[in-house]
DNA sequence: GTAGGGTTAG
């Protein structure tokens, strides 16, 4: 509405200053503006209305109305219409723009080649490309999925003098963000002659895409100081991964309040980030409120709302979300259906698992994936039904991936099983001999069981094929200022009170029936050591840090790289006793909420 | 007439 009227107030601007034009100049112009509301609107029977009182004034072919008339067709999906309007006159007499608007229609319409044929017809005929028609052409590299022809777009780009043009520099930056290409996207953005919000905010998601969070975070902060430019609401939407990634919380409640008090409109884009970063954070309570509060909800909305109620243990909440997302008429999607089957999975409720999994394609037309047998992997895996899991990878429609067999490796970890370990980690160092993960669980197998010749063997095959597993490593916010913890870490300034606190909470768990479980030491070193490692894992570290610094009030929240380890876990539910504190730990993939000596988790993980 | 946004198993 407001843009009809300052498109209006435009057009009487315009009309006065040239007064002394023809009537029919007028009158197109007027058309123009008319037919854009009609494209802005999506309202097709104004539009072709309108269409034919153009016709009859015989402006159709106006420099200025074609390409408008055909970005209205394509824009209501009859992208055919467009065309036929756009084969309707010599193509030789057809501007640049009229071309570029078929292109971006076919675009649009998700006919990516067709745009291409198209691009190279116009090629053909002499007519030259300009920003315009190079910045459409990259969103159908995006399609297409082909980082080589966004190569080949750039060059012929800057061939033709446009490479400068902030919409190429931004077009290009987005394709490359999201084909993966982080390289050529920092490439082209460090190397722009200029750049702007859009530049920037393609910068931070492409960053946020390929999970380079820190330097999402860096470059948002750089943005704000050494250009002076202010986020908006989708700059917002690109950093707030990285804080969700990193649970700060208090970035991530600085973002909302952002939002808020300069008033950026809060759309289901910026509600299902705001949602996940509450969630990642270990706050869901903050991430229902703002699901609650918002007035449209889709799919993604409530996808990413059982999610967080997954993620923090809320197993009955999320799948109560999912029935009620139904009787909405929402239709879930095949994420949601991955969200609803890892809950299934993780709060260890096999029944309905299956019930959800058998009825994918007859309930909500939707053919299971890779990702769903893989989390029904996970759930049978989880609960130790480890032959069942195996046969029904065998009997499963679609050829089994690395990541299926992982979900099983996993589980054969949490139960010890030696045997099937073996036999799916090596198929898995077959199929992926480059990931790390896959030595250091079976590495893990075997010193569970004390085989550490094996594990020693494990240790020298990463060594000669040059791979690391990633140190663990907790952190925790405190006042804005993040402290990382390693195991067995001295380096922090406070680190002397630190292990004093340590020892300190270690006696009042012993109190309270702690016992040291040291299974979970996978090194062959002397029981009286295995104890002495277990107390400094660094989450224990950041515990005690959170204990002596967090205030005195609400959740001491710690995030973690790598799994809690089984005795880690249970030294905290006492912890949580002993201190009458709630402490909200985050590890890969979700939450553990202690509370008065349990975990949200019920011991299930 | 153009460019940038949310949910995904292990």
């Amino acid at each position: 509405m407001i843009i009809t009227q300052s498109l209006q107030s435009n057009l009487l601007l315009g009309g006065g200053r040239k007064s002394n034009q023809k009537a029919s100049s007028a009158s197109s112009r007027e058309f123009g503006v008319l037919l854009q509301s009609c494209i802005k609107t999506k309202s097709f029977q104004n539009g072709v209305r309108l269409h034919n009182q153009i016709l009859e004034a015989g402006f159709e072919r106006n420099h200025d109305l074609l390409p408008r008339l055909v970005k209205f067709y394509a824009t209501c999906g009859c992208v055919e219409e467009a065309r036929k309007l756009f084969d309707k006159y010599p193509k030789r007499s057809l501007n640049v723009f009229v071309w570029t608007s078929l292109i971006n229609g076919y675009i649009e319409n998700e006919q990516p080649y067709q745009a291409f044929d198209l691009f190279r017809e116009m090629l053909e005929f002499g007519i030259k490309p300009d920003s315009f028609t190079f910045s459409a052409l990259l969103k159908a590299c995006a399609l297409l999925g082909s980082p080589e022809l966004a190569l080949q777009l750039q060059s012929l780009a800057t061939k033709a003098g446009h490479s400068s043009s902030l919409s190429v520099t931004n077009s290009l930056i987005h394709v490359y963000g999201s084909l993966g290409d982080f390289a050529s996207a920092l490439q082209v953005f460090d190397g722009a002659s200029s750049r702007d919000l859009v530049s920037w905010t393609s910068m931070i998601r492409s960053c946020s895409i390929l999970k380079k969070y820190a330097e999402s975070m860096e470059l948002f902060s750089k943005m704000q100081l050494e250009e002076g430019l202010k986020p908006n609401e989708l700059t917002i939407v690109s950093v707030l991964p990285a804080c969700g990634f990193f649970s700060f919380l208090r970035s991530g409640q600085a973002m909302h309040a952002y939002i808020i008090r300069r008033q950026l409109p809060l759309n289901s884009f910026v509600g299902s980030s705001l949602v996940s970063m509450y969630s990642q954070c270990g706050d869901p309570e903050d991430a229902f409120r703002v699901f609650d509060t918002m007035d449209e909800r889709n799919v993604v909305l409530w996808t990413s709302m059982i999610e967080g109620f997954a993620m923090n243990g809320q197993f009955d909440s999320a799948l109560k979300l999912f029935d009620q997302m139904r009787e909405k008429g929402i239709r879930p999607n095949y994420v949601t259906l991955v969200v609803v089957l890892c809950a299934c999975s993780h709060g260890g409720l096999v029944e309905q698992g299956w019930k959800i999994f058998n009825s994918m394609r007859e309930e909500f037309g939707i053919v299971a994936r890779v990702e769903h047998y893989a989390c029904m992997v996970d759930m049978l895996g989880r609960v130790g039904k480890l032959e069942e899991a195996e046969e029904f990878i065998e009997g499963m429609n679609i050829e089994p991936t690395a990541s299926i067999y992982g979900s099983l490796l996993g589980a054969c970890q949490v139960h010890s099983n030696v045997e099937l370990g073996e036999r799916l980690a090596n198929k898995l160092l077959e199929l992926e001999p480059d990931n790390a993960a896959n030595y250091v669980i079976l590495s893990n197998i075997y010193a569970s069981v004390g085989k550490w010749e094996d594990v020693q063997r494990l240790r020298d095959l990463m060594v000669d094929r040059g791979l690391t597993k990633s140190p663990g490593c907790s952190w925790i916010e405190i006042k804005n200022k993040t402290h990382v913890f390693g195991a067995h870490d001295r380096s922090h300034p406070d680190s002397d009170n630190i292990y004093r606190k340590l020892e300190d909470l270690g006696d009042q768990i012993a109190r309270a029936g702690y016992v040291p479980l040291t299974k979970f030491v996978l090194l062959d070193v002397e029981e009286a050591e295995k104890k002495r490692l277990l107390c400094s894992h660094s989450e224990r570290l950041a515990i005690a840090y959170g204990l002596m610094n967090a205030p005195s009030r609400g959740p001491i929240r710690i995030a973690k790289n790598l799994r809690v380890c089984g005795d880690c876990h249970e030294a905290i539910k006492l912890v949580s006793l002993v201190t009458r504190r709630e402490l909200v730990i985050r590890d890969t993939s979700r939450f553990h909420h202690f509370r008065e000596g349990s975990c949200s988790c019920g011991d299930y993980w």
